[in-house]
RNA sequence: GCCUCGCUAGCUCAACUGGCAGAGCAACUGACUCUUAAUCAGUAGGUUCGGGGUUCGAGUCCCUGGCGGGGCACCA
């Protein structure tokens, strides 16, 4: 065991529970117990009382039949000789009223030894008090856990007409919350209704695509060379191999390899890693779901990400319907189709495939948009049209065919060599999916890698390395492959209408505290 | 990395131009056997984020460091 703190430099709230912990001690409870059988949850025994209460099966007082609750102290209203309380489970809350006439003299003198935060059972019969809320008669409870430093609960107010509820004071300080999670969770239920979602999302992901056909597999996070976009990565070592590894910034390449191994529908759902700052939309650590299908190119896997959307929202939300800032989105099949040069041409008045670098520097320049060393034509259309139309593209839309240069895994585009088959999904301005008929040519390859190999000499540092390896296996033969990977973490943003990717990632990144 | 706002009791927040650091909740003591933001009476609780400076006097002004929120940049 080790003190965080030194007990003389205790404040004194948390003294006090130390030396109630003493207390419990010394009337012969123990302050940690090994488990506790709860008959049932604090839900599902509101929900037994009600549906007894309706069917007449509560005896002639309204009582109902003994249940065993068990639960972290949330409230707590000290009448005298009788005392309520709330407890919470992982479900819901319920009301507890100790009497001292019904729980007895020795159990009621003992409540002395609890506070906001501890676990405890209780058993007792179920009825509804003078002001109609569901509660337990206690008769009889243990102390599970003591809790030695006090969760900063807010108090609630629930309006008995709309069943509405106020939280007065409460824990708002947003660094604390991220640092404390666990505080954070135990303080509000709907934060761990966001995570509760986030698992849902995640099994239905899951789902849908078993239901496809395709096989979970698991890729390297450390590799000796990564790839797969462009980024820059986190660095570490192996000790015994003497050998530089990075943490993968992208499934991609290694699921390629799957498929060329015969594997023609795999996807992973992946933590990727990208040395880069943080924003509202980024955290350095994030979840990723890419999958490749083969025998497919980027019009199937259009219809495949519209299928999989749908799935999602009515198996998780109930509603097609997406909620950004106070706008509901409506999703509807199917998406709209954007080609991304023809969009930026119409923005900017002009055919940008007969404008020179010259012109489009000039046109970024008017724009006021900085930083354009060493950007190449690529780069240049991918920063004109992420200012000038990407924030407009709020109802689902496929961005597509994307130049040749910002895409140097994807297939050149059947009707036009200047562009590749890709596309980008974008709901509430915010890129969700992004997949392209993957470029299986093993000498275009080469070439591709060669460009981005250019482009980090001239100072690129996202440039993508080049992989001999992938090379080699796509030299025994990739069947026409579609591919796509997707944020998971923007799209539970999506889903539960969070702002910011710290609100629906358990433990997002923080500078290290001292 | 830049801009900006913030950091005061366990929590949520006050403290006008520099002038005795405060409140509500939580805690502690007591009263109260259907309360629900329970109520009532009383008590205690502070390195005002750290360091330096100006001043008779700094939570407040200046310098410096730390951490965070928001924005920008970076990030397909």
């Amino acid at each position: 065991m080790s003190d965080i703190e030194p007990k003389e430099d205790l404040s004194q709230i948390l003294r006090h529970r130390r030396e109630k912990l003493e207390e419990v001690v010394k009337r012969g409870m123990q302050p940690f117990v090994y488990n506790y059988s709860a008959t049932s949850s604090t839900i599902a025994a509101i929900e037994g009382f009600e549906a007894a209460e309706a069917g007449g099966t509560l005896d002639e007082e309204g009582y109902s039949e003994p249940v065993q609750i068990g639960g972290r102290l949330v409230g707590w209203r000290d009448m005298g000789r009788s005392v309520f309380a709330h407890v919470e489970d992982g479900q819901g809350r319920i009301q507890l009223y100790f009497r001292n006439s019904v729980v007895g003299e020795s159990s009621f003198d003992a409540l002395s030894v609890l506070d906001i935060s501890d676990w405890i059972g209780a058993e007792g019969r179920i009825f509804r008090t003078r002001t109609g809320e569901v509660t337990v008669q206690v008769e009889g409870w243990t102390l599970l856990t003591k809790s030695l430093r006090p969760l900063p609960f807010g108090k609630v107010e629930t309006n008995a007409q709309t069943g509405e509820r106020t939280v007065y004071g409460g824990f708002q300080d947003q660094e604390g919350r991220y640092r404390q999670r666990y505080a954070d969770l135990a303080v509000h239920p709907d934060v761990r209704e966001v995570f509760r979602t986030r698992a849902k999302v995640i099994t239905e992901l899951r789902r849908f695509l078993d239901g496809e056909g395709f096989l979970e597999v698991e890729t390297p996070v450390l590799q000796p060379l990564y790839g797969g976009a462009s980024a820059r990565p986190f660095v570490t070592h192996h000790h015994s191999l003497d050998q530089r590894m990075y943490l993968r910034i992208a499934d991609e390449l290694y699921l390629k390899r799957l498929v060329v191994g015969g594997f023609e529908r795999v996807y992973e759902i992946a933590k990727d890693f990208r040395n880069e700052g943080l924003s509202r939309v980024h955290n350095p650590e994030f979840t990723m779901l890419e999958w490749y299908q083969a025998f497919s190119d980027y019009e199937d896997q259009m219809g495949l990400v519209e299928r999989m959307l749908v799935h999602v929202l009515d198996s998780v939300v109930g509603e097609r319907v997406i909620r950004h800032g106070d706008d509901e989105i409506p999703v509807t099949v199917p998406f709209r189709r954007l080609g991304l040069v023809s969009a930026l041409s119409g923005a900017l008045g002009e055919d940008v495939h007969e404008m020179s670098l010259e012109d489009l520097i000039g046109r970024a320049h008017e724009l006021g948009i900085s930083d354009l060393e060493g950007s190449g034509r690529g780069k240049l259309i991918d920063k004109l049209f992420g200012e000038l139309v990407e924030p407009q593209l709020i109802e689902p839309t496929f961005v597509i065919d994307h130049p040749k240069e910002l895409s140097p895994l994807a297939k050149v585009h059947r009707d036009d060599d200047r562009l590749t088959e890709r596309f980008e999904m974008y709901i509430g301005g915010a890129e969700i999916f992004n997949g392209f008929s993957e470029l299986n040519d093993p000498i275009d390859q080469r070439d591709r890698f060669e460009a981005q190999a250019a482009l980090r000499d001239e100072g690129d540092e996202e440039a993508q390395q080049i992989d001999d390896d992938y090379i080699r296996a796509l030299e025994y033969g990739m069947p026409p492959t579609g591919g796509v990977g997707m944020g998971v973490d923007r799209l539970v943003m999506m889903l539960t209408g969070q702002s910011s990717i710290r609100d629906v990632i358990l433990f997002p990144i923080l500078r290290s505290e001292e």
